[in-house]
DNA sequence: GTTTTGGATATTGTATATAATATACGGATG
DNA sequence: CATCCGTATATTATATACAATATCCAAAAC
């Protein structure tokens, strides 16, 4: 097994999809905008058939939205999605957080501690805001995987995407959040390394639904500046 | 509009994954059976592309299992799995009904009674199981639109349906349960009726736990029988 | 002037054909 | 006898071709 060897296990749909979905996590894909097969299969030099179960697959992530015969969009959350998604978020992980905690080893306390320090790493570094999520994700994922809660984890995965693509919006901005949330893990794993379970489910609730709120206020006070997160108006901008 | 106009707009291929997904979910096809995409395009007259479409939205909704390559397969719910899958439900549900409550109003509550009451007509003409999910999922659906939670519902309705499943399967056999739920439902809308939050959440969190636990047994014993839902063991019948 | 209607164009949906990958089997080799 | 390897077969994955549907625009009708 040679060590660079990365051969191509993955479909080309699966492939389309990953870089579809990190293009409309990092915003090169708008919310609302169509997304055109035939334009996307030469663009990356496939047929439409990847091209369409890359869609497929983006649609059950919530990440686009299609309406037969005319297309897909990338999906457009209001403010009310986007509140709703950072409370199922807190509903969920405080109920994985609390199951996990009786099982969780010093091992996963470990990795937690490391990840926390790569945000540390990464924020003197001033390294891109791309992998935000994905460390976000890697960091939450650790602490709730001894919960052994496979189908809760898919689905909170799909829900940390979707809150993906409003938080990179606000950390590009508003660095106070990101301190803030840097933080807030670090007590979240100390309290969990003293399996506090209360105060530590009690915190990550808060945690979440701060950040809920502060990505709210930024995006209305953005809303009411002129572009951004379609406050329910109904453009029609998603078909030429 | 003619009233009899029944236009297909829908696709073939979310036609098909209708078709599909009832034939998984009255056991038609048997957890873990592989799914040849050639045989299903010929016997329902149609091409693998949207059989294969359809395999990939039934994928979103975790009725199948693909492996690159190999195929799909009708997924296989382990015991764990299926408690995860009620102990998901109760959390959601709960926090559905909480919202929803105060904003319920009495049409809600009078189309909820609606349903009980065909409820219980099925019964009394021995009607087939078939709908026992349908009508099920109507009932807690009513009771929870008011709260306005259109992401949480999605995720809620795949659950209930990978639980419909197994449900079904209790169904045929266990008469006590079905008259159980059915109880439950009347007192459940009941107390909705007389805006009683406490009590109300506190039976349905009861009514889908105690759903759980009867499922969880009848599995067991089953299992223990000799055939049924794969206990852990590794079986490899999924592919010829 | 407004509405309607027809067809031209763009785009999606499905069928057929080809390529890639996995599985099964049998024979060669030690 | 066990193991390895190559080939035949089955099945999936993708490309290309065709059909169905939607959108747009201009001309006709009122």
């Amino acid at each position: 097994m040679s060590p660079s060897a990365n051969f191509k296990r993955q479909t080309v749909a699966a492939t389309l999809a990953d870089a579809l979905r990190e293009r409309i996590l990092n915003q090169e894909l708008e919310e609302g905008s169509a997304l055109r097969q035939d334009a996307l299969a030469s663009e990356f030099g496939v047929s439409r058939i990847p091209v369409r179960e890359a869609l497929l697959q983006l649609e059950g992530e919530g990440l686009v939205v299609q309406v037969a015969h005319k297309g897909y969009t990338v999906s457009v959350l209001s403010c009310d999605d986007i509140r709703e998604l950072f409370d199922l978020r807190a509903l969920l992980e405080v109920d994985l957080l609390r199951r996990a905690l009786p099982r969780m080893t010093d091992e996963v306390i470990a990795k937690a501690w490391s990840i926390v320090e790569t945000f540390d790493d990464r924020l003197k570094h001033k390294a891109e805001e791309v992998n935000w999520g994905v460390l976000n994700w890697q960091l939450h994922s650790t602490l709730y995987a001894p919960a052994g809660r496979e189908q809760t984890m898919r689905m909170l995965q799909s829900l940390h995407r979707s809150a993906d693509r409003y938080l990179r919006m606000q950390l590009k901005i508003a660095q106070r959040s990101n301190d803030r949330a840097r933080s807030e893990h670090a007590r979240l794993v100390a309290l969990c390394e003293q399996r506090d379970g209360v105060e530590a489910t009690r915190l990550l609730n808060e945690h979440i639904l701060t950040a809920r709120d502060e990505l709210l206020d930024f995006l209305i006070t953005r809303t009411n500046g002129s572009n951004g997160v379609d406050d329910k108006s109904k453009d029609d901008r998603q078909f030429r």
